[in-house]
DNA sequence: CGATTGGTTGAGCCCATTCAACGAATGTGG
DNA sequence: CCACATTCGTTGAATGGGCTCAACCAATCG
């Protein structure tokens, strides 16, 4: 145990001496003409504490931005990455809506997620260096690349980011736990009222209206996603609006009883 | 773009001239008696390259090992840990099973995975510093702790070290969308199949038999992780038995016909 | 020894699926 | 502009896979 401390302390008196304190000299060696060139994307963006760059200060967030992010537009179907492809980047969505899906070898798929605003995209490439999913663009999008060697480059240089990286990385487990729970042992109308409420949350989150959602997925997307099949989908958003929980028009859905809906989903 | 090269020749520099070459000299630091004192306990582990430590140099190895692992026997049908624990420890399997489930607020729970020598326990507790699932012994086994502070620091120090935790992660965020394909689109048969020719790997991977698996979760748990009721499970062995596929006894299972088993599965 | 836990099997039922028809909205090309 | 195809969504009727309920057995444990 002591041998440990010892060892620590010097571990840590490195870190510290150079870890931080360097952190901020590279910007400072750069010309005031590079300085110019530097467009602050993550800075500036409304989202940014929803985002990678939460938590960080100022300082931190301009040296990811500066050398991480890359804006790139993504038309309304299009694919941002498709399963197979090599892995380079990880992807923020900065504006939009994806869905991400994986497919069975039998021509099976299933929907793994939806990600808006602030959601990182492609964390499960990390793994293999491959992408494993396909994610497609559900609404004309702006995505952020960050490229991945550089972004653990600068990980061990930022332990805050690397430790903000690491509870990403755990909320997608977390996450995904919780659509296990959803599949595993709900039924078919909690796993709508779970799928609506979440959906809502989100949007509130982002200053949106928790309770006017405007779906961007078909109900083939959200059968896929909880488990069920299309038409369960569509029946069960008949009966919530019978049953006045919902307003329901297309993908124009308006959350008319948010209590109703919380008690369906069993929780509080 | 030249800007972005210049500052990251830099960092990189940076990098470079303190983090490798000071890795060594921690441990040069340490006094002879202290040396003594060091038990290596992941370097002689016959499943170092399954664990955390897959991938490192002896000496990484050895730091990790000294600073991180503290073996910690768990007698069968005890808890880890549970849900609301504060987290402050992975946990590396070192010999014995596990099992993880989450609980619904109306008391359902879903078992969310087994865990089997050189797998890490609590990844899901880093984001929100609390763990989320409880942790149970399904037999008598014996865990490495790994403080998770210092192992974020030693993280800091060996990029290695948190490249492979990066993958870590991103591992267990895809065997959970394995499940979550399988809770979400399989029929039981193709989900119990699935389950068997998994546990079948995992166990031939650790150089144990790939054919006859002896079973620690009762059917109750099977079923809840494939969201089904231990009745179904049940009746399906009984069937896969009946068929040629399985020879069942209890919970001690042989796997007769892997090619049928695989057919079933889908895959191959 | 009874009590408890875990496992098997049967009978009947129900929820979600399958199959099918139809309507609305959108886009495309002549 | 209309005719047509395509995609998406709704609703009905019938089916069936997995569940519920229940009885029974085996192993373990105090």
């Amino acid at each position: 145990m002591q041998g440990d401390t010892v060892i620590f302390k010097v571990l840590r008196g490195v870190r510290n001496a150079i870890n931080f304190p360097r952190l901020r000299n590279p910007l400072h060696l750069v010309s005031p003409m590079d300085f110019s060139e530097l467009k602050s994307v993550c800075c500036g963006c409304s989202i940014r504490e929803l985002c990678l760059p939460a938590g960080l200060t100022d300082q931190e967030v301009l040296l990811l931005d500066q050398h991480m992010s890359h804006r790139q537009p993504i038309k309304k179907g299009e694919s941002l990455y498709r399963t197979g492809d090599t892995f380079r980047s990880l992807y923020a969505v900065s504006t939009g809506f994806f869905k991400t899906s994986i497919l069975h070898e039998d021509g099976r798929s299933q929907v793994t997620g939806f990600q808006m605003a602030g959601e990182i995209l492609g964390l499960d490439a990390i793994s293999t260096d491959r992408h494993i999913c396909d994610a497609v663009a559900l609404e004309d999008s702006v995505v952020c690349e960050v490229p991945f060697e550089r972004f653990e480059e600068l990980g061990q240089l930022m332990s805050n980011l690397q430790r903000r990286f690491n509870r990403t990385l755990s909320s997608e487990i977390v996450r995904e736990q919780g659509i296990m729970l959803l599949l595993g042992s709900m039924r078919s109308e909690e796993r709508l009222a779970a799928f609506l409420v979440n959906l809502a949350k989100r949007f509130s989150i982002r200053k949106q209206s928790g309770s006017e959602l405007v779906l961007r997925m078909t109900r083939e997307d959200i059968g896929s996603y909880l488990g069920l099949k299309l038409e369960t989908v569509s029946r069960l958003l008949s009966r919530f609006h019978d049953e006045g929980l919902l307003d329901v028009h297309g993908r124009n859905i308006q959350i008319l009883d948010q209590v109703g809906l919380n008690r369906l989903v069993g929780s509080t």
